[in-house]
DNA sequence: GTCTATAGAAGGATAGAC
DNA sequence: GTCTATCCTTCTATAGAC
């Protein structure tokens, strides 16, 4: 917490990692390959984090927990504020994600990371995020149900994975939709997360 | 196109690799993985594909048309029998993609392999899926914009990336819906279909 | 076409000096 | 906390017998 532009070993390795995984997945990248973009030593990973493994997890740990705290911030202002209404609840879970991704401080490698996640299958990650985060995601779904009256829960869990899919989709920019030429970063985000609320919020009304 | 069970080397090597591949990633899956699981020798793999990366390669372009085909075809029939419908269509989008998923003989994961392969950053790999399959999208893009009159193209493409995002989330198993021990694989997957049809539908009617 | 054997490179992790 | 040096494993790929 000093004055300091410095960045200790430790955020370095974090940073580097994020990079690293987003462009070559998790096994596809080398803690040699990390150390070496983050001009440290070969041995400071696990100094620091005790093995590759657990440098996966603090990577999401890093964003995850102000990702989160952020949703749940928005979830408690959208349900005083707008009682009853579907799109901001989906808007508090869509924007902090979108806002993530345009933070130009390193967040938009995170969303690849995301992307990798679940296309590659790491078991332990899921744990790791299902124990730390699972609990974010039931808040969305009382949310929802409460909004939307009628629907079971199972119909519930699975349109909030197809949620939670299309955003991933969108924020990494895999689709056909590519940002023109015209338009800022942040615009096209603003689209996005426009565009998804109201898809999600039919789907979910459906 | 023997009249045999017998499969060859190679039939045997790709099937091991698309099974491991989908499980653990192209580069968290050796060749001693797949060649032990082939019941093949080591020095097969390159002797029948010249390296990994062409093993890779050829892995995923077998299912791959296989999926386009069928997805082609079944659009083609949604179109003839259902005329002006939407729903038909988002099946015939969907269900191949779900039958390559539980498809027992060695397609059980191709899915995965596919959602791997868009979170490569791969400009070359996207490149290549765009010149040969893009095709697939535009035609599919076609046939929804006549079913849904009124939508700009902008909001077509939209939605359908949002549709390939939760479809590729739902298929990679990576969400909250875990199938229930008493469910079939086959049932759930045609309950990820109904769900997602039905999802995605009022999406783009919306 | 399939095997054994192995070369040669790269991986994760650790010991121990500073 | 950071370094050098190194251990041990695993990897891809190839050479050469059959």
């Amino acid at each position: 917490m000093a004055a300091t532009a410095h960045f200790s070993t430790k955020d370095r390795i974090l940073g580097a990692a994020e990079e690293l995984f987003a462009q070559f997945g998790f096994t596809g990248t080398s803690l040699r390959q990390v150390t070496s973009r983050a001009s440290v030593n070969i041995a400071a990973v696990n100094y620091h984090f005790g093995s590759k493994e657990n440098l996966v997890n603090e990577v999401f740990r890093r964003r995850m927990d102000d990702m989160s705290a952020q949703r749940l911030a928005a979830l408690k202002t959208a349900l005083e504020q707008c009682p009853g209404e579907l799109e901001p609840i989906l808007a508090a879970f869509v924007e902090p994600a979108l806002a993530l991704a345009q933070d130009k401080h390193g967040g938009g490698a995170f969303v690849r990371v995301v992307a990798r996640a679940y296309a590659e299958k790491n078991d332990s990650l899921r744990k790791f995020l299902s124990d730390h985060y699972g609990h974010v995601l039931r808040e969305f779904a009382k949310a929802i149900a409460a909004a939307v009256p009628g629907l079971s829960k199972e119909e519930l869990y699975w349109r909030l994975d197809f949620l939670a899919g299309a955003l991933t989709y969108a924020m990494a920019d895999f689709g056909l939709i590519k940002r023109p030429a015209g338009v800022t970063e942040a615009a096209h985000r603003e689209r996005a997360a426009r565009e998804l609320i109201l898809f999600a919020a039919a789907g979910f009304k459906s």
